[in-house]
DNA sequence: GTTAGCATGTAAGGAGTTACATGATTTT
DNA sequence: AAAATCATGTAACTCCTTACATGCTAAC
């Protein structure tokens, strides 16, 4: 109902961990860097405002804990002390739209990585698309990259080749992982149903539209 | 002379290419993009603002065609064509300066990838504090990652305890990488004098302050 | 002659950082 | 009672992207 657009990580990243449980800034910000540390990390200074937005646009709402003095007699109110923040249902609305949308948003290398952190919220369906998409955005990169380096036919001293066989090294690796990935996430949904062996087709005919590999 | 101030991925690339060869924009762009195109991608929309930006500073010039024609008689003039941008002396020193810094700069992620590619032109023991100095910045990365994981003793999904898996794995496989590239650089700084049997102790004190691993 | 690729640029804006400013609570 | 850490926030700024606007040159 309130402002539109922000999309981000960060927005995702907040949505996803207060959905597991509520909490207030300073823990959320621990939690973000314990969950993503590995890729990113965020500072307060982007995650208030973020916070901030979220309220605005009724995603999220705040807990103060002057609500538990009723009467207002003792304590000096405004202690400003933790504000909890939780999921509205909109909130949770919005993070299963997020969580759901299998498009570049989902495999490029910022947000693939929280969508990943959440596939436990994600459809069966939606996560193996964002899996083989991740997979042939990473195939596309290796090719272009390659293509790249095929025309650059000049001399290449030893260390920008050491970079180019790590960067290479790094995303086949990332490749083989997700193959290995995607290889259980499709046992699984064909062990899950055991019905329907029309969908297999379905299934068999994605494979080769997506990519070429294996 | 002109205003100083810019730092950044890209001014280092830019400078780093025109080193090795005079080139315009559009040229430059698809070198950038074949040289870290494994880690970022850069879009003209940033290129063309930083030329300009080095233009001033007087690190590059321009090479505009028209000089071709020195009658500036047949052809309409301003032909608005290639410009064709080269280092001048300012941008040489600017770059050496850029390559020689050991600062944190140096080993972020940002920045570590576009110094690691133009290490032919950085001094033997810079190269060496620069790769220590990064891989200082992993180890501490996975034992403050580890320590969050210890600290999060909830349960984790086994979709989170993937991703962590496999980020903690690109970057032990970072470090070793770097552990080797160390080992080669110290053999071949150890081959390549011989004598000054006092640069050794030098080397064996900046060891034990840069880190604490082995 | 029209599409595709080469080539240069600008304006508006998104996403996040640093540095700062403040106060509460816990530990030593 | 001092120091550390928890906790919340803002303002200014950086770096880069997207979308747009333009024009040249080669290929079909």
């Amino acid at each position: 109902m309130a402002g539109r657009k922000s999309s981000g990580v960060l927005e995702l990243a907040v949505l996803g961990l207060l959905h597991e449980t509520p909490m207030h800034g300073y823990e959320l910000r621990k939690r973000l860097n314990a969950l993503l540390g590995m890729f990113r990390a965020f500072s307060y200074g982007s995650l208030y405002p973020c916070l901030k937005r979220l309220v605005e646009q009724g995603l999220i709402v705040e807990d103060r804990p002057e609500d538990d003095d009723p009467g207002g007699a003792l304590l000096l109110q405004s202690r400003r002390s933790k504000i909890v923040y939780k999921l509205t249902a909109d909130g949770k609305e919005r993070l299963q739209e997020l969580l759901t949308e299998a498009g570049p948003a989902a495999w490029e290398d910022e947000g693939f990585g929280v969508r990943f952190a959440f596939f436990s919220h994600t459809r069966a369906d939606v996560r193996l698309r964002i899996l083989e998409g991740r997979r042939s955005r990473l195939e596309e990169r290796l090719e272009s990259f390659r293509a790249a380096l095929a025309r650059t036919r000049e001399r290449v001293d030893s260390y920008t080749l050491e970079l180019h066989n790590h960067g290479l090294e790094s995303v086949e690796r990332e490749v083989r992982w997700l193959n290995e990935l995607i290889g259980r996430e499709r046992a699984e949904q064909a062990g899950g149903r055991s019905k329907r062996p029309d969908e297999r087709a379905e299934e068999a005919s994605a494979d080769d539209t997506s990519d070429g590999d294996r």
